[in-house]
RNA sequence: GGAGGGGUGGGUGAGUGGUUUAAACCACCAGACUGUAAAUCUGGCGCUCGAAAGGGCUUCGCAGGUUCGAAUCCUGCCCCCUCCA
């Protein structure tokens, strides 16, 4: 089955790295693309209005949240996710596979199916393969997610290998129970951080023939090298007229990163998370917005951006806010590092169109720091060095 | 004027002879956060030397005293609060 009202198309290429389009039925999304995650049918404390301001094309949902609270039927009721949440263009959800991965002990997994305790009042509740297809169906997404299991790649290597097995034989089940063809179902790959079963795995997944094919089991642990270098060697192992999502990751230099490596799609928590926690996107790297430091900043927080925050306020003030918890501060820097990437990603699509994306790629790498102490500490090392005037300095 | 209660680190406030540089919380400082159980979590927070381990000095209104040892007991003084006149 293919999904009618659901298309991919490549339109340029530079190196691995290509743009292209999605289509949905609710709308296309430009690629690569960024997808903001909307875990309970919100994206914390930003409308879906400033979403699509901020350049956002589709919105991620998580099929477990919306299990819990407010429950399927409530929003099949409500007429479906998009009408219940406000947001008319494209909706991709996780299938809850990734929360018996992060509620730990609340979670058991048998063959068969995924036993949760509610995070929320303790009740018990099943996901089978079939059932979680079946409620994103009922939510009415455009994209679905299969279940899966996800694992920390500190793992043994049988448990990387049992989970792999089991998100196939899950995988072949959700393809299975895939009904409705309107709404576009992805398998996702696993296998840990190992070469050979992620071959496995891609040959197994791709087997099924999805629409979309999503790498998964990254970011949990493993280094960064070891995640560029798996996303490097699966990409090579799927058919290249699908869309390819790399699930949970969103930190600006892996955008950069996996892009290059020939990644389509992208989500994750971090810059909203972030965000509400303080720390801001800039192109010199991840800030805490509330240091002291910034007491007396004028300038915006980042010079030239067009978001909310930085157009309309200090960084100063948005560093004020955090420290008086205002609720606005929050606001605010979720918009601006929602909009930092979905700019990184207009910024890359457009040098994928210009053919110099390995420029591109460099520079905005050359220049990032993905942590605050590491933005600082190249700022000293670059200081340093114009204070030793080229000599003994290195 | 009389009777009672109380003064603890930036704040609130535990602690009534040793294990106390003094709980806890707040504030403050710094960091972390990757398919969101997160407006969360972690660390620091007297001065000083040290990269660190660790060392030195100084601390519970003020001044004396008792004691091997005091934020804790005694004396005097200074402030504050409540009630009665």
């Amino acid at each position: 089955m293919t999904a009618a009202g659901f298309g991919f198309r490549v339109e340029a290429t530079d190196g691995k790295a290509r743009e292209g389009v999605i289509a949905t039925p609710h709308g296309d999304v430009r690629t690569p693309a960024f997808m903001p995650v909307a875990t309970q049918g919100s994206v914390k404390g930003v409308t879906p209005q400033e979403l699509r301001e901020l350049g956002a094309g589709i919105v991620l949902g998580n099929t477990y949240h919306l299990y819990l609270r407010p429950g399927i039927e409530v929003v099949e009721e409500m007429g479906g996710l998009h009408a219940f949440m406000g947001w008319d263009g494209p909706i991709l959800t996780d299938s809850g596979g990734f929360q018996a991965f992060s509620l730990g002990a609340m979670a058991k997994l048998t063959d068969d199916e995924v036993v949760f305790r509610s995070h929320v009042d303790g009740s018990l509740h099943r996901f089978t393969p079939e059932a979680a297809v079946s409620y994103q169906e009922r939510l009415g997404v455009d994209v679905m997610m299969c279940l899966d299991q996800c694992v920390a790649t500190d793992g043994s290597e049988a448990s990387v290998r049992e989970a792999m097995n089991r998100t196939h034989r899950w995988a072949a089940r959700c393809r299975e129970a895939w009904k409705r063809e309107s709404q576009a179902l992805f398998g996702i790959v696993q296998g840990g951080i190992s070469a050979e079963m992620r071959r496995e795995s891609a040959v197994f997944v791709t087997g099924l023939d999805f629409p979309g094919y999503a790498v998964g089991g990254l970011a949990v642990g493993e280094t960064k090298a070891q995640m560029y270098e798996t996303v490097g060697l699966t990409e090579g192992l799927l058919p290249g007229d699908k869309p390819r999502y790399l699930m949970g990751v969103g930190a600006p230099e892996d955008l950069v990163e996996c892009v290059a490596r020939g990644m389509d799609m992208f989500d994750c928590a971090l810059p909203t998370r972030v965000a509400r926690n303080g720390a801001v996107f800039t192109p010199e790297g991840r800030v805490n917005v509330s240091a002291a430091r910034y007491r007396l900043e004028r300038g915006p927080v980042q010079e030239g951006c067009d978001c909310l925050a930085c157009v309309g306020f200090s960084m100063g003030y948005v560093s004020h806010l955090f420290r008086a918890k205002e609720l606005l501060g929050l606001r605010l820097a979720s918009i601006h590092n929602l909009r930092f990437v979905q700019r990184l990603m207009e910024e890359m699509r457009r040098r994928i169109v210009a053919g110099d994306f390995d420029a591109f790629a460099e520079e905005f790498l050359g220049r990032y720091r993905p942590t605050d102490e590491g933005a600082r500490m190249a700022q000293k090392r670059r200081w340093m060095r114009a204070r030793g005037g080229g000599q003994g300095a290195d």
